[in-house]
DNA sequence: TGTTTACGCTACGTTGCGTAGCGTAAACTG
DNA sequence: CAGTTTACGCTACGCAACGTAGCGTAAACA
């Protein structure tokens, strides 16, 4: 897929691409981000505080919906690592409360605006959904997969339509915010959900 | 609440304010999000299409949003009406498929765009809670109160609770539109839950 | 040394916002 | 039937941000 040779031969002929300008981008959309939100972060002010033209940014990214999506791509990894472990069930339990405990921070927020951005732009959309949630939602689902093999959750359920019923209450709280998303709550989903998915003969 | 009397000393002095022209406004409105979306949905191109000046518009909304918000509200209305009814639980059920079906439609595509706007413009937000999920929220939250009062569902759960486990995961998948909201997903949630949430004597 | 590409800068055309000023229209009031 | 009051339609404006083009300069390679 990458052929490192031929790839070296069709090789960079100019001045490299700075990648010194590009993380000063990244910087400067976070801190303005975490300052106004994703409505301050135009590229013009982007732009003034990182440092760099305006037409640098469009040579990097085609609009800032698609470098914010970066910007959280970046953000969510370190927030919420995706599960894994020997205990499925718990390892589903410790993301759900990675999950509540990011929805208040930049993550929840930005990720909000851009569910909503993503209506009108099919690239945002796709980017949204293959970088995040459907890698996520996999390694959730595989979880289940373990729970269900070991014989915990019932078989009848699809992986995906478990992780749904579990996260699904908690997305619904952080991009709405009609309600608390606390621990409390999560604890509590975690609870009934479980228990309706137990295997029961 | 409505003083007739008193209102109509107070009444309107100078030309009577438009319904007609606000008709107008919300039915160009609605026509325009049909074919382009949210975004489509500016003011200067649903003045043209109304046929009514820009001005007249903002005599009436503040801003694009809270029109769109108006109009939401309007179809929300129709397409799913709050639950009621001797049998709680199936009123819930109802409600649910009513989500599923109106998510595909125009009214799913509208609340998302609307959700995201909502994170940079508390005007927006409470609009949103206040005239949609609130109101809903609480309906539904009724309808499981009566069935904890039948016995039908555990008491040591928040009614609220309840209702965020059972349509959170439709609004997720709504909202972000990972997997479809299919009749059978809203099935299995219902059924996964209301087990998890069954009273266990 | 020449070629190639990226960068920073400035300037531009475009869209849509929200507002102001004006003349006209539609109601009530004396 | 004037006079008052308010809404409407129209035009024009200033503003912000978008995304692009042209230019000179910087940094790599042949």
């Amino acid at each position: 897929m990458s052929p490192p040779r031929a790839a070296r031969t069709t090789a960079p002929r100019g001045r490299p691409r700075s990648q010194q300008a590009r993380r000063a981008v990244l910087d400067a959309a976070r801190a303005i981000v975490e300052k106004g939100g994703y409505a301050a972060a135009t590229i013009e002010a982007i732009a003034a505080r990182a440092g760099v033209a305006k037409t640098t940014i469009y040579r990097w990214w085609p609009n800032r919906a698609a470098l914010v999506v970066e910007l959280l791509m970046e953000m969510a990894a370190r927030a919420v690592p995706p599960p894994s472990g020997p205990d499925p069930l718990g390892a589903v339990r410790t993301e759900m409360r990675g999950i509540a405990a990011a929805s208040d921070h930049l993550v929840g927020r930005l990720l909000t605006s851009l569910v909503g951005e993503a209506q009108h732009d099919p690239e945002i959309r796709t980017a949204l959904l293959d970088g995040l949630f459907h890698p996520r939602s996999d390694a959730t689902a595989n979880m289940v997969r373990k729970a269900q093999a070991a014989g915990v959750v019932r078989r009848d359920v699809p992986p995906h339509v478990a992780v749904d019923l579990l996260v699904g209450p908690l997305f619904y709280r952080m991009l709405v915010r009609h309600q608390p998303l606390t621990d409390a709550f999560v604890s509590q989903v975690f609870r009934v959900v479980t228990a309706g998915l137990e295997r029961r003969d």
